[in-house]
DNA sequence: CAACCCCTTTGATCTGTGTCAACGCCGTTT
DNA sequence: AAACGGCGTTGACACAGATCAAAGGGGTTG
C-alpha cells in the first residue's frame, strides 16, 4: 500500500471547511497538519480497513468515494453508508479498538491518516478542535437515525428519492452540480444500503424516469424535477398507487 | 433498590462500571461527581428532552427505562432505541447544539445530568475520561449499524428474536434475570423500533410461544430456549442449500 | 477488435407483511 | 361493581417488494 508522507497541507486544502473546525488559528492548523501529514492512496475496490483490524487512526477523505459495510456470520451484509470527500471514516473502531465494519474505495481515492491517540492529545489542548470532533461523531449518530427512519418507515420509491436528494445535496456542498452526477456504486450496493433488492432499485429508477423526475443512463443520473422527488418523500397517504389516468 | 443521596455519588453508584471508565483515581471520580451532581426524576410518559430543544447536557440513566424516537414532518415516526440504567442519553444533540430526537421515560425514572461543556473541560484534563467518552459515542454508532442491519436484511421473526436476545443480554449485565423480564414498551413501540406493524410483532410473539421458545403473557416475557432464539437468527433459509461440489 | 463478464433492465409469479376488522383482556375510573 | 379505554390477539385479505428468469448494454481485458 503506497503511503505518501507529503505534507497534508490542511491549510491549503479546499475541503477545509468540511473537514476542519472553523476558527482555528494558523498555528493550530499547522499542528493539525503535522498530525495528519500522512496520506494513503487506494485503488478502486481496495479496502481502507476491514472488520476486526486494530483501530489506530481515523481517516479524512481527500478525494474519492467509499462505502462501509457490515457482515453477518451467515453471509448477509449491509452497506451502512457511502462517504465522499471531506467526510471522516473509521469512528466505528474507537469503541472496541478494532474496526467493526469494512471500508472500501468505490473509485481511486486518497485519504489523510489521522492517528487517533494524537488527535485526542491535540483535541484536549485545542478546545475548538475537541468540540468539532464531538460534533462530527454526533453527526454520524444523527445520520444513522435518519437511515433507521428510512429503513423502518419508508417505501421503496421514497427510500430511493431520499437517497438521490441526499447525494445531490452533498455533491452541491462540494461544488459539483446538484442536478447531474455519476453514481459510484452498483444497484446492488444501493439496494443493500436502502434495504431493497437490486431489481427493486432498478425498477424505481425506471419509474422515476418514466415520470419525468430524473434521467437515468446506467450510472449517470440527472435530476430533472427535484421538487417532484421531494414530493415523493412527503406523500402522506400510504396507498395512492398509480393514478388512474393511464389505465386501459 | 435503595439508591438515594442528593450527591450523585458516582463513587457509590452500583452502575459505575457501566457508566464510568475503569481506572479513574478517587480524586478524579470526585471531580466527576461534582460535575454530575444534579439529578432529575421523570414520571412515566414524560419527556427528558424533545426534538429541537437546546442541547446543554447528556444524561446518565440512574434508574428506569427510556425510548428515543424521531418524527418526520408527515407524522411518521420511528423509535431509534430503548435505553436502560447505566446508559447515556442525549449525544444526538451535540452536532447541532439542539436535540434531534425525543427521549421519553417508559417508567418512572431518574437521570444524572452531565453538563456537556463541563464534561468536555474535564475530559480534556483526564485522559481516561476523554477516551471513555469517545468510546461511548462510538459504541452508539456501532449499535446503530447493528440496527441498520436488522432493518435492512432481517425478516420479522429474526428481528424480534434479535431484539429479545439483546434485551436479555442487557438485563443480565445489570444483574437481572436473563430469562425473565418485563417489557416496558408496547407492541407498537417494539414494532416501530423493528420496522414492523404491531400486529406482526404480536403474531411473532405468539409463534415463538407456540414453538416453545418463549412464554408470553402481556408484557411479561420468559425465555425458555435461548439457543432456539439464536437459531432463528442464524437461519440460512431463503437461498443457500447444500451446494454439491461442482462439475467434475 | 472481439470476447467476456458484470451490471442493468424488464417480465412473471410468489410471499411476507401490511391493512382492515373484530374481539378479548386488563387496569382504572366513577 | 360496572363501564370505559388502552393494549393485545387473531383472522381474512391485499399488496409491495422479493424471487426467479431471461435478455440486453458497456466497459475491461487479452
Amino acid at each position: 500500500m503506497p503511503i505518501h508522507a507529503l505534507k497534508a497541507a490542511c491549510s491549503q486544502c479546499n475541503l477545509q471547511e468540511l473537514c476542519l473546525p472553523l476558527g482555528l488559528t494558523e498555528g493550530e492548523i499547522q499542528r493539525l497538519e503535522t498530525l495528519a501529514s500522512t496520506r494513503r492512496k487506494l485503488k478502486r475496490g481496495h479496502h481502507l480497513y476491514r472488520t476486526g483490524a486494530p483501530f489506530e487512526a481515523i481517516y479524512a477523505i481527500k478525494t474519492g468515494f467509499f462505502k462501509t459495510d457490515v457482515l453477518m456470520e451467515d453471509g448477509r451484509d449491509q452497506v451502512t453508508g457511502f462517504q465522499m470527500a471531506g467526510e471522516i471514516l473509521g469512528m466505528d473502531g474507537i469503541s472496541l479498538e478494532a474496526h467493526s465494519c469494512n471500508a472500501v474505495a468505490l473509485e481511486d481515492s486518497e485519504v489523510c491518516i489521522i492517528p487517533f491517540a494524537q488527535l485526542e492529545q491535540l483535541s484536549s489542548e485545542i478546545r475548538t478542535l475537541q468540540r468539532h470532533f464531538h460534533k462530527v461523531m454526533s453527526r454520524e449518530i444523527v445520520r444513522d437515525h435518519g437511515v433507521m427512519m428510512l429503513l423502518g418507515t419508508m417505501r421503496a420509491e421514497e427510500r430511493l428519492a431520499a437517497f438521490l436528494l441526499n447525494l445531490s445535496q452533498r455533491f452541491t456542498a462540494r461544488g459539483y452540480s446538484s442536478a447531474e452526477f455519476h453514481l459510484r456504486m452498483t444497484r446492488e450496493e444501493i439496494g443493500s444500503y436502502l434495504g431493497l433488492k437490486l431489481e427493486t432499485v432498478s425498477r424505481a429508477f425506471s419509474h422515476f424516469q418514466d415520470s419525468g423526475l430524473i434521467g437515468v443512463q446506467q450510472k449517470h443520473i440527472r435530476i430533472l424535477d427535484s421538487a417532484g422527488l421531494k414530493a415523493v418523500l412527503s406523500r402522506t397517504s400510504p396507498p395512492v398507487a398509480a393514478i388512474p389516468i393511464a389505465a386501459a
